[in-house]
DNA sequence: ATTTATTGAGTCAATATGACACAATAGTAA
DNA sequence: TTACTATTGTGTCATATTGACTCAATAAAT
């Protein structure tokens, strides 16, 4: 069954989508006060990709990049945001995609269409860890969240592409609703102080982040403390969502 | 002579570029304190466009975008960023070369390579004006640099694509030499003033605008005064490289 | 009951910012 | 030569922001 649709897929996948030009999403997640991103692991086992796919003929590339999505975490309506196209030379999906052509037993030859070389898209995208339930496909035997920090050895340049999305993703922090789509509706200072302290790459002062966060009016307080850990409980919050995007089309943190 | 070129290349362009992927680039020049982007005119002289072209089967695309920029400015070594890739279904190029196709009697097809959707990858370009000689070339009348704010009617997408070139440097001029690129080597703090005001797209003040570029400490200043103008003469400066750099590293304004 | 790590709140000096003011001056017009 | 004008270099000052730091409160663990 799997096979089968593998099979179909190479063979006649070249009909339905644009040659040369696919799509890499980089998925983030927030668990454990870390930033994760979920990645397939190819059935040799050894290494490790981020999910990806191909333009179909007449899709708009964001919207290639959302359904390839939603096959992974089976969610909808995700924040997605086109960050960079590679475009070296030697981007040619050859390993993984030979093996597998190699286990048809089929007749293939070096012009196969997804044998050439690829300039890929990449987006990243900001999804809630709970609500992820990471689906594999049929090429992939697992798919998992990584620690940020501990990346396992990584496809062809797919490490680099990692890298690149959270640069990107440094630029736009006070434009885009970043910590709202990472977390859960309730949150803590402490979880969104982590997502930015691991996307600005360096330790920030714990009361100066609250006393700034606080200061653009963006949040609620819950009466709720959340309980669970040692020490004393912290306060709950929420975005408030109008608020928060008003507060972000002029930027957060820049003046009027 | 001109005729056969474009003849070859639309004949065979397929067979030495990438399908389906092409460049354009935003080139972007200072010149009377505005800023200006470097367009063609078509031959219909209707219609004006970004100068673009294809990538070689073994080209980077960043290569690709150099060549492209090349061939339009007679430059090297110019500052050339990646900023966006625009993958709309409806992004065919057939207007311009169809008409092409169709002045040269040649039969083609719907299936014709040059007519196929195309996603196109964004540079854009920061050039000293005055080292510029725009240079047309065969399926183009004019090249020409147009003011940003009085922009003519242009192709396909392209002023989108002028607009999100904007956007996207704006994020990134805290970390870019963009001044440096877009200025001859010396210059008047005035100048420097209106391609900020230009890029954020507010007016600035002044006294403030001056006292926080001096100081980042990465500009010298000259004995000589700037002469030409009216009124009271200002100094020049030009930008201490090393010190310059170095600054951007972390982001100029930014604390370490 | 005591310990412990963490939280909420606050202090305070140093720095940065925004909004102006004002004298100096290069070319222009008289 | 002189007055005029628009622009420049520099400075002021009240206010806002920042970074570094305290300290009492407190929830869970011992």
């Amino acid at each position: 069954m799997k096979r089968t649709l593998l099979e179909n897929f190479l063979l006649h996948g070249h009909e339905s989508n644009l040659p040369g030009i696919s799509i890499d999403n980089v998925i983030f997640g927030f668990h454990d006060n870390q930033l994760k991103v979920l990645l397939l692991q190819s059935q040799d086992k050894d290494v490790w990709m981020l999910p990806g796919g191909f333009v179909g003929k007449r899709e708009h590339i964001d919207e290639a990049a959302a359904r390839i999505l939603k096959v992974r975490t089976g969610l909808d309506d995700i924040f997605l945001q086109q960050f960079y196209a590679f475009g070296q030379p030697q981007r040619i999906k050859n390993k993984i995609l030979m093996k597998a052509l190699q286990s048809m037993n089929k007749k293939y030859d070096k012009e196969h269409w997804a044998l050439q070389r690829f300039v890929t898209i990449g987006y990243y995208a900001l999804v809630e860890f709970a609500k992820v339930n990471p689906h594999p496909d049929e090429i992939s035997l697992t798919c998992a969240w990584q620690d940020l920090d501990k990346l396992p050895e990584l496809l062809l340049d797919h490490h680099e592409i990692i890298q690149k999305a959270l640069e990107e993703m440094r630029l736009k922090l006070n434009y885009q609703p970043i910590g709202y789509n990472l977390l859960p509706e309730e949150f803590t200072m402490k979880n969104l102080q982590s997502i930015y302290e691991t996307i600005l790459g360096r330790k920030l002062d714990r009361g100066n982040f609250n006393r700034k966060m606080l200061s653009y009016g963006i949040m609620d307080r819950k009466e709720k403390h959340y309980s669970g850990g040692a020490h004393k409980a912290p306060y709950l919050y929420s975005f408030n969502k109008k608020k928060y995007f008003k507060a972000l089309e002029s930027g957060l943190g820049r003046d009027l």
